[in-house]
DNA sequence: TCTTATT
């Protein structure tokens, strides 16, 4: 670059020094001009900003002591593009107020990453962008982008610190539901229908929400009994229960006890929540959805999952949802768990998918590898590989259950 | 992802 040509385009130039590291006298890549005056350093950033120099996309911005800054002033963006321009993001925000710097972080590389801050003059102007953004969302080049006043360590761990409590809270519940579903289903089993119960056990599934139980009994005749009407009901008899009921059960027999002697909860913590659940139509203790299935094992040697289909060969770029779409209209899908194969050579896709009862799973069984269906076929070809579903094998399928039911 | 290569 011409040097006269530039101070006469872009001012007179007070000084340049260029930064550089005190033990190893590299430079640090960074460099501090100061012009004779404002405008002119002005003029040069917008000119030179983003400008490639030699090799290497130049940032140029003003100098500001940080050190004096109104950090109530400051804002921190979250959600910024991949290409999000500091220049355009100043102009945009400078509308609220006098902005002092924009910055985009970066990382080690020089990567843009899609964070960054907005430092105001004055709080009054950060304030005055976080109410109108309320009903004025700014999007930057086409991305919403997510603004959030500036937080230290101590407010953001004051915040941790709540999360954790309502975590905590979110899983006495959880621990709770799944409890007083188990005491439903033994209740319902033992006392109304005289069953004997080896084990039950009930989970409330951390992605769908839908609680779960697997039951084993005594017989293979109960077990069957159970299975023929969980079949053609679609639910089991015991799930018409309430939320009162369960209450009344947890308080008859006390909350569970943890393998270290502690007790999950208390019964004091957990009633509001039941009882605010009595006065919900929706009381998932009514049993009115069927949201619910029952996993009956036979016997100890035969615990393969009538319901549960591995099935391998899906396309690596396919999503859980895409893959949930398609199997879904063969049946109702309970629970879908995607994974790699575990051979790192193969790039392709396996899927774990729980249908409510073996009807479903049958239906889907003969649907899936139906090959005179045409539109199947049209959907095989956008999840599979080759269009191809491939259906895990019984024998591997024992093999992996304990890892599914872990 | 709540900072910053600051004379």
């Amino acid at each position: 670059m011409d040097e006269d040509q530039t101070q006469q385009e872009e001012g007179e130039i007070q000084s340049v020094k260029i930064k550089k590291d005190k033990l190893t006298k590299q430079s640090k890549g960074q460099a501090f001009i100061t012009f004779r005056n404002r405008d002119s350093a002005e003029q040069a950033r917008k000119k030179f900003n983003n400008q490639v120099f030699i090799e290497n996309k130049i940032r140029v911005k003003p100098y500001f002591n940080f050190h004096k800054v109104d950090k109530k002033a400051n804002i921190f963006i979250r959600n910024l593009p991949e290409d999000a321009d500091y220049l355009e993001l100043e102009q945009e925000f400078s509308r609220f107020g006098k902005v002092l710097s924009v910055d985009v972080h970066r990382d080690q590389s020089g990567k843009q990453l899609n964070y960054g801050y907005l430092q105001y003059e004055t709080k009054e102007d950060a304030e005055k962008l976080m109410k109108r953004i309320l009903n004025h969302p700014i999007t930057h080049k086409g991305k919403l982008m997510k603004l959030e006043k500036f937080k230290d360590l101590s407010e953001r761990k004051a915040n941790q610190h709540l999360f954790t409590q309502e975590h905590l809270h979110l899983n006495i519940v959880v621990r709770s539901f799944e409890y007083g579903w188990l005491l439903v289903i033994k209740d319902y089993l033992t006392r109304v229908q005289g069953d004997q119960v080896m084990d039950c056990f009930v989970r409330i599934d951390s992605v769908t929400k839908q609680p779960w139980a697997i039951v084993t009994f005594e017989t293979y005749k109960e077990a069957k009994a159970n299975l023929d009407k969980c079949e053609a009901l679609r639910k089991h008899p015991c799930f018409n229960s309430n939320s009162q009921k369960v209450i009344e059960l947890i308080k008859k027999y006390g909350p569970p006890v943890n393998s270290d002697g502690s007790i999950s909860f208390t019964i004091e913590q957990i009633t509001p929540f039941f009882e605010e659940m009595n006065k919900d139509p929706h009381d998932i203790f009514k049993g009115e959805n069927d949201n619910f299935f029952f996993n009956l094992a036979y016997n100890n040697l035969l615990k393969i999952d009538e319901r549960l289909m591995v099935i391998q060969n899906i396309k690596k770029d396919v999503t859980k949802d895409q893959i949930l779409e398609f199997l879904s209209q063969f049946g109702r899908v309970i629970s879908l768990k995607i994974g790699k194969t575990k051979n790192s050579r193969i790039q392709f896709q396996q899927c774990f998918v729980h249908y409510q009862t073996m009807q479903d799973l049958k239906r889907a069984r003969s649907e899936l590898f139906d090959d005179k269906n045409e539109k199947t076929i049209k959907q095989r070809k956008e999840i599979f590989k080759d269009g191809h579903p491939v259906e895990s094998t019984k024998k591997k399928l024992q093999s992996w259950q304990s890892i599914v039911q872990g």
